[in-house]
DNA sequence: ATTTGACATGGAAGGCGTTTCATAGATTAC
DNA sequence: GTAATCTATGAAACGCCTTCCATGTCAAAT
């Protein structure tokens, strides 16, 4: 395949600049990358070259010499919900500084999409991997750590793997704790995944919660695949349905938590008095809705997940989140 | 740079392939792109060999080779605004099919990120670019067309570039006679950028609305920079300090839409009574609190944007908005 | 005077697939 | 029977940059 411009010239190549600037291509190269020991008078016959030949690296060739791409893969589910959309703004925000540019993999939690992104890992289309939201088994994930380093958003000490990630046990215990110095004992839960690394730790921190007191806990009270807006409609007609409903709701997500809140304003149902609400997040949507809720710094949690991919080395770092209280408690 | 695997072996080449195989370079070539004229023994024979050597095909080299990348660039100013997430959604959905992946730009707005985009295809680091909100003039936007299709969301009838867009004069008349029907007369509206493409076209069908009436129109009652929910309360702030105050309002964003009408219900402003809304975008927020707005298939038009990248020809698409009439009017 | 080290420069060896072209035997066509 | 067309295969050119290594100059150090 012939590299040429629009009208058909061809391109020029490094050999043609340093033809031009009669010079060899490593000088050529050297002055692209800025290496020393190059006498001024040779760099500026090169430069002068490159503007005569109008000269453009071809970055494909770079990137097969140095087996690098300066190209950042991400893996999230849906790049739709906000929780992942502010994740990606964060990595993309510190990308730009250091040149990289990110490779987005919309998983929709199908383990064949990840793969997809580990094997670009191991082919070098991408120098380094951040996985928002795992699907594939932590041993699928391992096996490609060897070519390249793989950042996590949820607890990796024990893998092979970087990762960031929040105390969800210990957030969940406090708002459990919260919730019952508020007088409530019937609280329920919606998670997103049922059996996601961040729903385990959650449920565990629940039942622990209620073993600890010796008291029991109604399954009912447990929802899952709750991430959107829309799912706030269907928990809460569940509920209603209930003759011992909860009094109290833990909802992993900001979104479903205003889903729920609407609905309650909506149907005379009135929160906190009738349902307490405790969000997580923080979004611009809980701000505006004076949802109680958990801060998640997720901007700047993608900043250090685009920083531990640099960076190389294993790492793990926690990330304390804190309660907002606001008016739905 | 060596090729190596994380243990030290050294990666498997096609030359290795071929030694192996007993076939020359050219075959596992045709082998590995199912390109004919290969015996079924040898194309066994290669097939064996990768299997033991356990080849992967460098990527990297490829592409150099090809000078295509299977890789699509999109330049978004924001991911985390719903609208783009949206877009950006549907490009990568139907981006997998094709087996492309996007790299992701996010501008900021920032002329100097979208010309990192327009660069990148130029470099052939990207086969094709879209552009769902543009910064930089037509002018530099049309010098890279050669490189490469650049798609743009916006009415690029007469400029070098594919499109798709939305023809947001008609639908600003249509909104505008809507409530003008209702009795309404002091209509304001709310716009992101002052003087993108989309809120020029938006500020025209306002004028001639009100000139072909031989109406004067308030100043006072245009918005701008309106993009978030948040956006809402300084909206509403300055509508209340005003001695005359419209009576209707266009909203360019479902989420400032939300945002002005959780002000309004949380401060005794009756909508529609007081003040009557109509968003843009149908997003899932509107549906849940019933705002009347023009539906944007935000997906599908990621979807459309990304066939027309791939496809390479140059067309124009333009897509007809159906208002959906809720409670908000 | 001689050794050492910093500075400069270029040749050539990678890094690795794809594709064109040349060649040759096997069919098919007329 | 012979020309035209397929089928099969490989050598070599091509895409292009980075970097190791060898060589050489010149000034500072001993």
């Amino acid at each position: 395949m012939h590299n040429t411009l629009g009208e058909g010239r061809t391109m020029a190549n490094i050999k043609d600049i340093a033809k031009l600037a009669g010079v060899s291509v490593t000088t050529v190269s050297r002055v692209l990358n800025g290496h020393p020991y190059v006498t001024k008078a040779k760099r500026e016959a090169v430069l002068q070259a490159m503007e005569t030949a109008d000269y453009e690296r071809n970055i494909n060739a770079v990137h097969l010499s140095r087996g690098r791409t300066n190209l950042i893969g991400v893996v999230v589910p849906y790049i739709t919900r906000p929780y992942f959309g502010m994740v990606v703004e964060g990595i993309a925000d510190e990308a730009i500084k250091d040149n990289y540019k990110l490779v987005l993999i919309q998983s929709n939690y199908e383990a064949e999409r990840e793969l997809d992104a580990l094997m670009m890992l191991k082919l070098k289309q991408i120098d380094a991997l951040i996985i928002c939201s795992r699907t594939c088994s932590w041993e699928t994930v391992e096996e490609y750590t060897q070519y390249g380093p793989i950042i996590v958003l949820e607890d990796g000490r024990g893998h092979q793997v970087s990762s960031i990630f929040m105390d969800h046990y210990q957030s969940f215990t406090r708002a459990l704790t919260y919730l019952r110095s508020k007088g409530h004992h019937k609280i329920g839960y919606c998670l997103a995944r049922q059996s996601s690394p961040n729903s385990n730790l959650r449920e565990a921190a629940y039942r622990d919660f209620y073993m600890n007191r010796h008291e029991a806990y109604n399954h009912d009270y447990m929802f899952y695949d709750c991430v959107q807006l829309e799912d706030g409609e269907w928990i809460m007609q569940r509920i209603l349905k209930m003759d011992d409903p909860p009094t109290a709701l833990l909802v992993t997500s900001d979104q479903v938590a205003a889903g729920i809140l609407a609905f309650c304003r909506e149907n005379g149902i009135e929160v906190p008095g009738q349902l307490a609400i405790v969000g997580f997040d923080n979004q611009p949507i809980a701000r505006m809705m004076h949802i109680t809720t958990f801060e998640i710094p997720l901007v700047e949690i993608g900043r250090r997940a685009f920083l531990q991919a640099v960076d190389g080395g294993r790492a793990h770092e926690e990330i304390h989140l804190n309660m907002i209280e606001r008016q739905t408690v």
